[in-house]
DNA sequence: GCAAAAGTGTTACGAATACACCCATGA
DNA sequence: TCATGGGTGTATTCGTAACACTTTTGC
């Protein structure tokens, strides 16, 4: 006899929530929207939204991350299942975080807009909603393990970018000051970073090379013939 | 108007799935049962069970983990969620995986043999049901991950127990050999480990001294005060 | 010509590695 | 007495950290 389904157990709604980690060339920042919907109308959240039926967990979560972003194809990786019994005051609910990197200028803000969602800096983030703090620590704390062996660079900054940009983008994930040279031989030494030969206008009078990720060399080292892979250790100064 | 329910949404069954590693002070081992029911009877699976309205995740999988060992307060830590449509032939099941650490001895051998339960070596586990493969692999590097910062011993091994015991440990996790010397000089430079000045009888001839570990030392080195704490590099020799 | 940011090299220290011999004891 | 596993020290290499001046150019 196949059995159709199991019996004699509760069922549960299952959330995915999103944190969305955008850097604007300054400052590593969080999308938040304002929930206009009861419980807790007017307070500030993730995005969320609840698995359906005909699809897998990374699939909700994408689809829950275009319906604000209007963007596809977006890294977002799985954080932590919160299952606290009253974390969500309307029911019991489970929830599985996701977060994901963007370029923050790639994003639709039509989109956002609709949504009342907003860039807010991740050192100076309001009041969230349930366990959503909780959440935003774990991705925080996620992001600098990643960042130490991979340059997140890829995700969170545009095609070309400056290493004084990318310098810029570690110091707001570890919240400290590096030093320019040790960055510099450190990340380059990765061997990832192709320096395009054009620099950047506008910003500064001497104006910084443009640097690409050569994402060719990144996957070779990344093979998993090549054991762990390159690595960028937490650091100091 | 409070709402009591969510509308016009799917629930799910929520399991948790353990993945528990034991060391009899030679090899690394996972206690896995045989199941009795169907589907797949007969075959080889994680222990499992399903979430229950008056506990949150950590409880579950403690109860769940306490059902087959007899253990309490054993170290376990959430791994991962796994929810792909057909993971689960009987019913659309959302899985979150926990990994425990468990001194082989200290186990309930009665329950265990009430689940026909078994230890497999790691390297040399059976076939397993659905994904739980997958969770098993998921365990190892997160396992793997874990001692390079911390004494895994702690969990793993009875309390006193000696340095060789432990490279041995350590060895069954990288699934590689260790220079004794280095080994010894790493894992002691930590500063949490106590020579208790007995020797171990009845292995070899000589006698390894015994060790404890340090608690106290371990929980003020690994106190936020501290910043990230103790660190145990994957090594290769 | 000067302010503002970009770019560059060297030294010092500590951690990891490689490596080989003596010690204690039970059989 | 000898076989087995336990215990110890040193030289070398490599990665990380600390640190200050020159270059370019828009204003």
């Amino acid at each position: 006899m196949i059995i159709k389904q199991y019996h004699n157990i509760e069922r549960f709604p299952v959330a995915l929530d999103t944190i969305i980690f955008g850097f604007d060339r300054k400052t590593l920042k969080l999308l938040l929207i304002k929930r206009d919907f009861e419980p807790e109308r007017g307070k500030w959240s993730l995005m969320g939204g609840f698995l359906r039926p005909d699809e897998n967990l990374d699939e909700a979560a994408s689809r829950i991350l275009m319906k604000l972003t209007g963007l596809k194809n977006i890294y977002l990786e799985q954080l932590y299942g919160f299952g606290e019994i009253h974390r969500d005051p309307v029911e019991r609910t489970i929830s599985i975080a996701y977060y994901s990197l963007i370029n923050i200028l790639d994003h639709d803000s039509d989109l956002v807009k609709q949504y009342s969602a907003c860039w807010f800096p991740i050192d100076d983030l309001p009041d969230l909603i349930f366990d959503h703090h909780k959440m935003v620590e774990a991705a925080k704390a996620r992001l600098r393990y990643k960042a130490e062996r991979q340059p997140v660079g890829f995700e969170l900054l545009p095609e070309k970018f400056t290493l004084p940009e990318l310098q810029q983008l570690y110091e707001s994930i570890y919240e400290t000051e590096l030093d320019k040279r040790n960055f510099r031989r450190r990340i380059l030494s990765m061997g990832v970073l192709k320096k395009t030969g054009e620099k950047q206008k506008g910003f500064s009078k001497k104006g910084a090379y443009l640097y690409m990720f050569d994402k060719e060399k990144f996957d070779e080292l990344n093979s998993p013939a090549n054991g762990p892979g390159i690595s960028f250790k937490t650091p100091n100064t």
